[in-house]
DNA sequence: GCGTTGCTTTTGTCTGACAATCTGACAAAG
DNA sequence: CTTTGTCAGATTGTCAGACAAAAGCAACGC
């Protein structure tokens, strides 16, 4: 066992490659608000900020471009993507196509799948419940929630797509600051969307997961409008 | 107010950078066959044989991986994505969710995308049946038609994705060197699922997509198996 | 036979550079 | 005063060259 280097390979993964680690960052920077929509990403100023060359810059933004969180015009460089209610209502539209799918397979999904629901569901709602949590918390583990209803179709690339949905949703929520809906009322809605599930009462639940998405997307489009 | 220039916005302007025209040369070849599957895609040699710098092949190599035509491994690189039977399984599944919604939305969708739905579909048959078109002409006409059932719900993104599946697909159809599945029967059977929609009966098309669709995925995994 | 050592190849990343293009301001013309 | 033309600065798109680290491979010694 003399493996002299890296002596520490263990702990949280430390993303090795140094392009994952600067998409990483300006994630984690777009998502808290810290950059608002519209900013322009710098090439040299990242690069200088966060110690590193241009080019490895310029893949962190080609990554989030293809994630759908930048875009960039030629010879204008890359900005952070700015949500509109059209694409918000269409983010949603597909949420629910593949939310519903997910809902549709309960039955014949794999039993772990489910207990998965259960489980996101319950940390959602201890969250809610004791209050305790961060807003971005809350709404990681709300957006957690959904996306198990999608790994219930047990497909990886359905999930997949869910996630860049919700990361788009993400991105949105982060510019309207402080939705503060009431996250009670939220809780009780996914409990009541569980409850028919359980009960096998697919297409309550699947009209029901309709109306509450669509319900999200007016809240958040409202929200985007007055700012 | 006054808009000068740029006369011809649209249209396939000689795609301005040079990253994606390489990403367009490396997806060709790659639908083609010309690179099989598990080929790696070394950089200096990419960017010798293409004459640009090894930086601009990295960013299109970025732009692959991205799509799912290629995958990245730390330190070795990136090679052309081995489609194995489980991933096209997993790709007609989430087809099918993608398709089924666009097929449930039928009635109540855009007149012209069902308007579009049957030119895609004439299209199709009319090349399978003059029989003057090559192998990947009417691949390309065939997903053309799959992916006009997803424009039926009119969601940008939701298309998307079902273009990122149909490449996926291209990619592993390219793998097994000419699947010559009966084609008058494949357009057949497409025009048995449109005559269904045209007269409203949408669970049983739902149905027909879904059998159409296992069979394909059957079709590809047998074929693929045996190379 | 098997493990070790060292070499080669390839990637990951950095530095530096240059042309093309966009932006904004400023001067000239109507 | 508004409009137009031009120019300098800033920024991107692309290139060339370089180096350390890691993976793969082969010869070597035990």
């Amino acid at each position: 066992m003399s493996r002299p280097a890296t002596a520490f390979a263990g702990l949280s993964v430390e993303h090795a490659s140094t392009v994952e680690r600067v998409a990483a960052e300006l994630r984690r920077a777009v998502f808290e608000g810290e950059l608002e929509s519209g900013t322009p990403l710098r090439e040299i100023a990242l690069a200088e900020s966060l110690g590193v060359s241009r080019p490895t810059v310029r893949e962190a933004l080609t990554v989030l471009v293809g994630e759908g969180l930048a875009t960039r015009e030629p010879h204008r460089g890359v900005s952070v993507a700015t949500p509109r209610a059209d694409s918000v209502r269409d983010v949603c539209r597909a949420r629910w196509v593949l939310e519903g799918a997910g809902v549709l397979a309960w039955a014949t999904a794999d039993d772990v799948r489910r207990q998965r629901v259960r489980s996101t569901l319950e940390a959602y709602t201890t969250a809610v419940r004791t209050g305790q949590a961060s807003y971005e918390e809350l709404n990681e583990r709300h957006l957690a929630f959904h996306v198990s209803l999608v790994e219930l179709t047990g497909s990886p690339r359905l999930v997949q797509m869910a996630e860049a949905l919700m990361d788009e949703l993400k991105l949105a929520l982060a510019q309207v600051d402080r939705i503060r809906r009431n996250a009670h009322d939220q809780a009780d809605s996914h409990e009541g969307l569980v409850r028919l599930l359980e009960v096998a009462d697919i297409d309550a639940a699947h009209e029901f997961l309709r109306r509450h998405i669509d319900d999200a997307a007016d809240e958040i489009i409202e929200a985007l409008e007055l700012t």
